[in-house]
DNA sequence: GCCGGCATCGTCCGAACGGTCGATGCCCGG
DNA sequence: CCGGGCATCGACCGTTCGGACGATGCCGGC
């Protein structure tokens, strides 16, 4: 980082609401500085390539449809040796978490965290510390506790079928199986997510963010 | 309303961060006063039948689970003839709408709406008026040009209840029906959407933005 | 007043689904 | 080498679901 005692950050958020909530609490400390907040992901890089300086990114994941996903953002800033990227987002689904740590996210909060939570995290990414909220480590360390609860590669594409609407013979010709084993599996997949039908096993996965969307 | 020329607003949201961005924002208007902060839907109404007093309410439909809906505050508020209730969300999605409408809303908002669309609506709910956001309004519009295509809120209610993975016993039961109905729903939701499934009608409308997710 | 859309309820039946038992083969780790 | 997790397949049976009828009542528009 650039060595001061002031850290310069960057809101990205596509709501105005929350540009404004984060600048507030942000303000609110005397070693934190805003020096700009972008509404989209594709604004974020261009000014970033455009020269703008920072030490942390604060970024949310969910932008609006048709646009470039926050994900590609963080993996884009890493890639090209930027700021610290510290994820600001509303879910806590496992999908989410899991892909914004693996593009290389310096930290993951919930935008339910109380506000000296987000300070705290701002000051540690500037630091080169990684900060996870409480409630995104919980989550972590539950996937690591339960190895056996996770959906399996095979049980996961199966499920994924079956929340497009697909029945179980078109899942089947789909995976070149037969009707018995996407039964099989999608047992298997009832039994982990404690789910009585197809469409509860949806719901509950899409719950977990086992599934996009 | 007080009659008075400056309007008194409530805040319920369960992210701190959005409610510090509102209140900064609606702060900035000098007719606009920011009476109270709440983080969750029951300590709202707590509030206002403590004798809180306020024009309007600006309320999120989202907060954590296992807690009262959002939905369900905007019914009660409206029952006990309390403030106008402004809802603002992050969903678009029509059954969120519906459901807020019909529960007596007085506006529907996106969080990603520019900060004076917001205050117009908080003004305009103060004043009596009805105030959805454009991107509401476009929905809503879409829905009565295509009245044939578009569902019914019944509908509508019985698919996000199957989206949850509900049987359909255990839906009408929720809602007070008999399966028949339930059933006699969901083949017009399957007509409408051309889905030939639950699983099928419920992947379509998360496509189409029916159902949030 | 009548027609049409909406919501409600009922029955019958075939197809899909879920539950339970079984079996085989593979590969990895103790 | 042997147990266990994973993937694969088969058969049986009860339940739920979907499809196709019909029926009633309400409300709003022509």
């Amino acid at each position: 980082m650039t060595g001061a005692a002031v850290v310069d950050v960057v809101l990205a958020d596509d709501h105005p609401v929350v540009r404004t909530g984060l600048r507030a609490v942000l303000e609110a400390e005397p070693d934190v500085r805003v020096v700009a907040e972008v509404g989209s992901a594709e604004e974020l890089l261009a000014r970033l390539r455009g020269g703008l300086r920072a030490d942390v990114v604060l970024l949310d994941l969910q932008f609006g449809p048709g646009r470039l996903g926050g994900v590609d953002a963080v993996r884009e800033i890493v890639a090209t040796d930027g700021p610290a990227v510290l994820v600001v987002t509303t879910y806590d689904a496992d999908a989410d978490i899991l892909a914004a740590v693996e593009a290389g996210a310096r930290g993951y909060l919930l935008k339910d965290a109380p506000t000296h939570e987000l300070v705290a995290a701002v000051r540690a990414a500037a630091a080169g510390e990684v900060a996870l909220g409480p409630a995104v480590q919980r989550r972590l360390l539950g996937r690591l506790r339960s190895p056996g609860t996770a959906l399996t590669a095979r049980e996961l594409e199966v499920l994924a079928l079956v929340a497009e609407g697909r029945t179980n013979d078109e899942i089947a010709h789909a995976l070149f199986l037969s009707r018995a084993t996407v039964k099989t599996h999608l047992v298997h997949v009832y039994d982990k997510l404690g789910a009585p039908s197809r469409t509860a096993a949806v719901a509950e996965a899409r719950r977990r963010g086992l599934l996009r969307g």
